[in-house]
RNA sequence: GGGCCAUUAGCUCAGUUGGUUAGAGCGCAUGCUUGAUAAGCAUGAGGUCCCUGGUUCGAGACCAGGAUGGCCCA
């Protein structure tokens, strides 16, 4: 039961006593205005080098290195929050082992060459591809992609992460970049890795270019849709009637496709079968076909000649690599099998020309098949084609339908309206199309076995992502690494005047390596080389085609995939500059796993036979709050700028541990934001709290441990463990772990038990007192260390809360980045059991009286067993309860209740409110004997 | 269509190897405080643990199928 005690509505003036307390007394603002107080911060750490400095004091402490390795961002475009995840987790893993004392060496990098910023750069000049002059158009791509690189690099600071060598990042545009890049192709050229080779790749005729994916659009076109017998020979016939356990009767045997590219027939070479399918032998009218047994009826039903009969079945291996004729060449289609083959639609038998499709030429290699392509840049037939030559592919459409069914091989002819890839530049429809380029052989010197191996010497987090990189090691034939464009590092290859055989030196390639790091970054790119020198400066003595023996090469002009390039970054940033290989830690969005995770394992496993990190760490996709992936054109996108004008980067930062981002989707919207934005001004009060609290303790007036009141060693007891539990957790980065626990102990621990327990002592005792002193020196230490812990996070704040505090307190940490995090030997689980005891404790006499914060206006009486546990605390149990007096009860007292709480006797002093004897002191007739003291000795005369 | 991942309170998340009445912070409601005050404290409401089957004495957890969403590929 509550007691019930009178208030007076106003204190007489006489009788106000606050100006006589020690109350909290900061200008630690409690509106945090991220936006407008942080980007003088910033500059703040720019202008101290904070990072530079502590780094280097950690080396000179011989702090063990500790390597996080940048995944570079590609310079083009605005940050979004995708961005922003990916910094500020790379900055507070960084943070993180600064404080913890380690040499955290950051090289932030960029990937500056490749298709969209050449792209972007020829709309700029107004320029046609084929029109620009390479050195001109290069030299403007590097302007656009330093432009780029600095407006990023200004974003990043915005976000608190300029925590690295932001002043010297690496940059593939550089010349021991590109030195780097190509000194790799020499090592895999020499190891037999690197090969050249047909691939089919996305080509627009129109534009007469090689297309990235990411150049697509896809849109619906109207194609010819026909199906197409391909008879078989007498022999063949034989061989694919054995398979069906069937007898030769002479009756014509043909397997049916069905196409919608009648153009690519003159390439065609095999007809894919899916594995594990059944097959079935169908007499119709007059001849035999092969077909699907599931698509079987809709099939024959486009011969127009009856339903059509069962003669046999059997599974598509037991026609594999048997044959049939060509419809209109001279030449054999292999019965290939294949798993990409489907049965929703078609005949179940796939038309298979490796020069014109992906999956064709895929199983072309695997096959052996001869990669046909006989069609030329523009589109058109060449001889290759036979009667088709000179023939623009779309218009040969109808000559080859018109020609199948005058020689009785179209079984039925339709169009066919589907979902086609269009060039996104001219609008057209793309083709595929096969064309020579180099590749890294994945299944040579068994690379593809060792990276494999290697990918389980990793530590992944999630622990998943081991068997997602597995796969994707294992699902990769061949990478191919050249382009046809400009803006990026040459394969300084060469072709054999005499017999056409191209060549990658790499004699030539390091020579051409060592001219490019003679050269300064100030001088434009290095590469330029490849195109301004002659081949002689280059070319080694003797060098002789191998194939032919000649003695005359042309430079060849195809560029590095830029994957190669950011795939090279181990070697290029931590082998050139001396750092930790392999690095400690990878750190990217799971969508690495098959870019850059996988680009950095393959070239160092080739070349240097070991992964390039000991750990991988992913996390997952930046969505809209109801878990929508983000676009522009959705309209749910959000930069990271406007973000952070809006909210400030340190709410942001704090969104990024309030979620756990290592597993599926991170979710971001206004709705999540208000709520890490409650979290986030508790916290700051709490840091308000404290620094007003402390305000005026000194290191003279600073209370060593040993010495401290009972409760505050206990509350000091809780803190190491509270701060060695944030502390596992991240050295083992678990960010949203570590911001669980420090809410809770927050909440829990800090404001609703030991601040408020503290207010009497602190605000009431005389000023030096040494229980109040006491009081704030563990208070100083949880700051301090609550500062340490929260900036790895909460950078701005912790650092402005840091900054309020006492120069004298601040000592020589003049940053709260010179602070490091405690050493917690062991700890004290006897003090830590005594803590929560008392907590329960107080949390029942907060529960028999309904109200907690600071009302003093109760006296506990407290059964013995328990009163035992905390009489050593002597007048601490009373502050921990918060109330006016505590005793413990005779054993003979009812037991039935452990707490009971009465009205406290006395009246309620006007100074320290506590229930106690008044009116010994005539003067001070409102105050009790301690208080009255107090003020006498503040004002003698008053 | 395939591989991987996720789904527990309004929101963000905990829930050891299967075992009482599923927890925390924030939000919400109510009360207190006005000496942390655009703060602080207390109490309380709030859950079909995505769905359907199965295993088991017992399933949020294990198994199978499905739904929704995401990433990477076709």
């Amino acid at each position: 039961m509550r007691p019930n005690v009178g208030r007076s509505m106003s204190v007489p003036p006489e009788r106000d006593y606050r100006w006589s307390l020690n109350l909290p007394k900061t200008e630690f603002p409690m509106r945090a205005e991220l936006p407008k107080r942080e980007p003088a911060r910033v500059q703040w750490w720019a202008e101290r080098h904070t990072y530079l400095r502590r780094l280097e004091q950690n080396r000179r402490c011989g702090g063990a290195p500790f390597v996080l390795h940048d995944g570079p961002p590609y310079a083009n475009g605005e940050l979004h929050m995708g961005h922003f995840l990916n910094r500020v987790l790379k900055d507070a893993l960084v943070k993180i082992h600064l404080l913890d004392g380690e040499y955290a060496d950051f090289v932030p990098g960029w990937d500056m060459h490749g298709l969209p910023i050449e792209r972007e750069t020829l709309a700029h000049l107004k320029l046609d591809f084929r029109q620009a002059d390479p050195l001109t158009l290069r030299r403007a791509c590097r302007e656009r992609a330093l432009y780029w690189l600095n407006l990023q690099r200004e974003q990043m600071f915005r976000m608190g992460v300029g925590f690295g060598r932001y002043d010297d990042p690496y940059m593939t545009i550089a010349p021991q970049f590109e030195a780097a890049i190509v000194e790799t192709l020499a090592d895999l050229a020499e190891k037999d890795y690197l090969y050249k080779g047909l691939r089919s790749t996305l080509w627009c005729v129109y534009d007469e270019t090689a297309l990235a994916e990411a150049e697509i659009e896809y849109k619906n076109h109207t194609s010819p849709s026909i199906y197409v017998r391909f008879r078989a020979g007498d022999a063949q016939r034989r061989a694919l009637l054995s398979a069906f356990g069937l007898d030769d009767d002479g009756t014509p045997l043909s397997i049916a496709i069905w196409t919608t590219t009648p153009w690519t027939l003159p390439a065609n070479v095999a007809i894919a079968l899916l594995p594990g399918a059944t097959y079935g032998l169908y007499r119709v009218g007059a001849e035999d076909v092969i077909v699907a047994e599931k698509l079987a009826s809709d099939v024959l039903a486009r011969f127009g000649a009856g339903p059509g009969v069962l003669r046999a079945q059997t599974d598509a291996a037991a026609l594999d690599r048997l044959a049939v004729r060509h419809p209109f060449l001279d030449r054999d289609a292999l019965v290939v099998l294949a798993e990409y083959v489907e049965l929703e639609t078609g005949t179940g038998a796939v038309h298979t020309a490796p020069g014109h499709g992906a999956d064709d030429f895929e199983t072309g290699v695997r096959y052996e098949l001869p990669i046909i392509n006989p069609v030329d840049a523009g589109g058109r037939f060449t001889a290759e084609a036979g009667p088709y030559a000179g023939l623009h592919i779309f218009e040969a459409n109808a000559r080859i339908v018109d020609d199948l069914r005058a020689s009785g091989a179209l079984i039925a002819g339709e169009s066919y309206e589907h979902s086609y890839p269009h060039c996104w530049r001219c609008k057209n429809p793309v083709i595929f199309r096969a064309t020579s380029q180099w590749f890294i052989g994945m299944d040579r010197r068994e690379l593809r076995e060792r990276a494999e191996h290697a990918v389980h010497t990793v530590r992944w987090s999630p622990a998943w992502g081991e068997t997602r990189m597995s796969q994707m090691v294992g699902n990769h034939p061949e990478w191919c690494v050249s382009r046809q464009r400009v803006w990026g590092t040459p394969i300084p290859s060469v072709v054999c005047t005499a017999c056409n055989e191209s060549l990658l030196d790499p004699r030539l390639a390091r020579s051409f390596a060592t001219a490019m790091r003679a050269r300064s970054f100030d001088e434009g790119n290095a590469s330029d080389l490849w195109w301004t020198e002659p081949l002689e400066r280059f070319a080694p003595a003797g060098l002789a085609c191998p194939s032919c023996g000649g003695t005359a090469f042309a430079k060849e002009f195809n560029i590095v995939d830029i994957w190669f390039e950011s795939g090279v970054t181990w070697r290029a940033v931590l082998v050139e500059r001396g750092m930790k290989f392999p690095a400690d830690a990878y750190l990217e969005g799971a969508d690495q796993y098959r870019g850059w995770f996988r680009s950095n394992l393959i070239t160092a496993v080739a070349t240097r036979d070991t992964a390039p990190y000991e750990k991988v760490i992913s996390y997952g996709w930046v969505v809209d709050e109801h878990g929508r992936a983000m676009h522009k054109s959705t309209g749910n996108y959000i930069a990271a700028d406007e973000a952070m004008t809006k909210y400030g980067a340190d709410l942001l930062r704090l969104w990024t541990a309030s979620t756990d981002v290592s597993v599926g989707d991170v979710r971001l919207g206004a709705t999540l934001l208000d709520n890490v934005a409650n979290v986030y001004r508790n916290l700051r009060n709490r840091l308000r709290f404290l620094l007003g609290l402390v305000a005026d303790l000194t290191p003279a007036t600073r209370v060593a441990r040993a010495t401290m009141e009972p409760l505050d060693r206990l509350a000091l007891a809780a803190f190491d463990a509270f701060a060695a539990e944030v502390m596992a957790h991240y050295r083992g980065f678990r960010l949203h772990d570590a911001y669980l626990a420090i809410q809770r102990f927050d909440k829990e621990d800090l404001s609703a038990f030991y601040g408020d327990a503290l207010k009497d002592r602190l605000y009431s005792s005389s000023r030096d007192a040494a229980r109040r002193r006491s009081g704030q020196s563990a208070l100083f230490e949880i700051f301090r260390t609550t500062c340490a812990l929260l900036a790895p996070i909460l950078s701005f704040t912790a650092e402005e809360a840091w900054q309020h505090l006492s120069e004298d307190l601040r000592g020589a940490d003049e940053s709260v980045f010179d602070l490091s995090f405690p050493h917690v030997d062991a700890v004290d689980a006897e003090a830590l059991a005594a803590w929560s005891a008392l907590k329960e404790l107080r949390a029942q006499v907060a529960a028999s009286e309904g109200v907690r914060d600071f009302a003093l206006d109760a006296h506990v009486e407290v059964a013995p067993p328990l009163y035992d546990r905390f009489v050593g605390l002597g007048d601490n149990l009373r502050e921990a309860l918060v109330v006016s007096a505590v005793r413990g009860l005779s054993a003979s007292a009812d037991g039935a209740s452990r707490v009971a709480l009465f009205a406290a006797a006395g009246e309620k002093c006007q100074r320290c409110w506590k229930y106690l004897p008044l009116g010994l002191d005539r003067e001070h007739p409102a105050l009790c004997a301690p208080c009255a003291a107090i003020v006498r000795e503040l004002r003698p005369n008053g």
